[in-house]
DNA sequence: CGTCTATTTGAATGTACTCAAAAGCGGTGG
DNA sequence: CCACCGCTTTTGAGTACATTCAAATAGACG
């Protein structure tokens, strides 16, 4: 249960799609925890179970995979308005594949699995906003991979700056690089010939 | 309007997911419409917009985009009980980033926007089948993005192999390189390495 | 059998990676 | 205020994975 003041920014995020009822809400908020983690902290660990799906109204995330090198493969950030979390261990409750970790502090709305199935069959307008919201995602990483196959490193870098300034400025560079696929030290290498060719 | 006995394929489809009522299922084939392609032909061009979402009872597809370069890169494959269509330019009949051909003689289950609209409606059943499905999708693009930026040409196409044999033989072997995001003369270096290793 | 398309092979090239070391930067404590 | 520490970014040399271009071979179909 969560007052509707602190969940404003989620509430004003789904009246973008679908219209609530003011007995909507109530049902949704009463469903909705709040929970606040320090920078460093982990939201959902490869191997546990991911427990929420959830809402950010505060702070910044990393979504990363650990391959069997022990090197890390950063899947997506999340900032203010982004949903987050392992999608595919929160909808079968099986091990998570992936970790998601704050880079700052941050505020998040959680809903468990069984509390967003409640949700469903009370207000099914809910289940029309996440069958929307998770089909504007899929296209986005539809988008995203057709970068990775056609675009060169340097490409890929210039696109995600324009797409997410706002990420950017947030977040450390190895990590920009991370999430393009390519090693901190060649991204450092195309930054500097960027600047170079800017001048 | 379609006939129970060929949309037969979609209706076991559905019911893997959620239970639909006769009533349901009425209201279902009386928004579907049925339709064959040629070995070659386009089911969605590349600019304009996706009319249809596309559930196919049988046959091949290829989703592909083509670069300023001319190079085409294929996004997926659909074969049996797979839908398929640009999502982006569907949701917001917008024109279409990609291009959908049949690889194969291929019949399809079309179902329109507005139509699906109403069904969402009047079926909400369907909704909640469709976020299913997308969420599903989602978690596995995921995955092949993952695929995508921790392992070398080499074990994606042994994962691809694995994972969609079915696909495999199907498919000439130039567009599984462009699936995985190699060049053909590459892909075939690679299957003749895995050839000598494994005799 | 001939033609068209798909696949294989090889040499030269390029893009991005690894490893190692240096430089920059922000905070903390003396 | 400066010195030091840890963390991030930069730079460079050598290397590897994958590409390009060109040509040869293999398969499919009429």
């Amino acid at each position: 249960m969560v007052s509707p003041d602190i969940a404003r920014p989620l509430l004003e995020h789904i009246a973008r799609y679908v219209p609530l009822t003011g007995e909507d809400t109530s049902r949704l908020l009463a469903k909705a925890s709040h929970r606040k983690y320090l920078k460093g902290q982990y939201v959902v660990q490869q191997g546990d179970v991911c427990r929420f799906e959830n809402f950010v109204l505060s702070g910044c995330l990393k979504t990363f995979y650990v391959d069997e090198g022990g090197q890390e493969h950063i899947i997506m950030f999340a900032v203010e308005d982004w949903w987050t979390g392992d999608l595919g261990s929160f909808l079968n409750q099986t091990p998570a594949q992936y970790n998601v970790q704050c880079l700052e502090a941050t505020s998040l709305l959680q809903f468990t699995h069984d509390d967003l199935e409640v949700l469903y069959r009370e207000v099914p307008t809910l289940e029309r906003f996440f069958r929307i919201i998770v089909q504007r995602a899929y296209v986005a990483l539809v988008r995203r991979l057709v970068a990775n196959l056609s675009l060169s490193a340097r490409e890929r870098y210039m696109g995600f700056c324009e797409q997410y300034p706002n990420i950017e400025r947030r977040v450390p560079q190895y990590m920009i690089a991370s999430y393009l696929g390519v090693t901190k030290e060649f991204l450092s290498k195309i930054r500097s010939e960027l600047a170079k060719g800017e001048s």
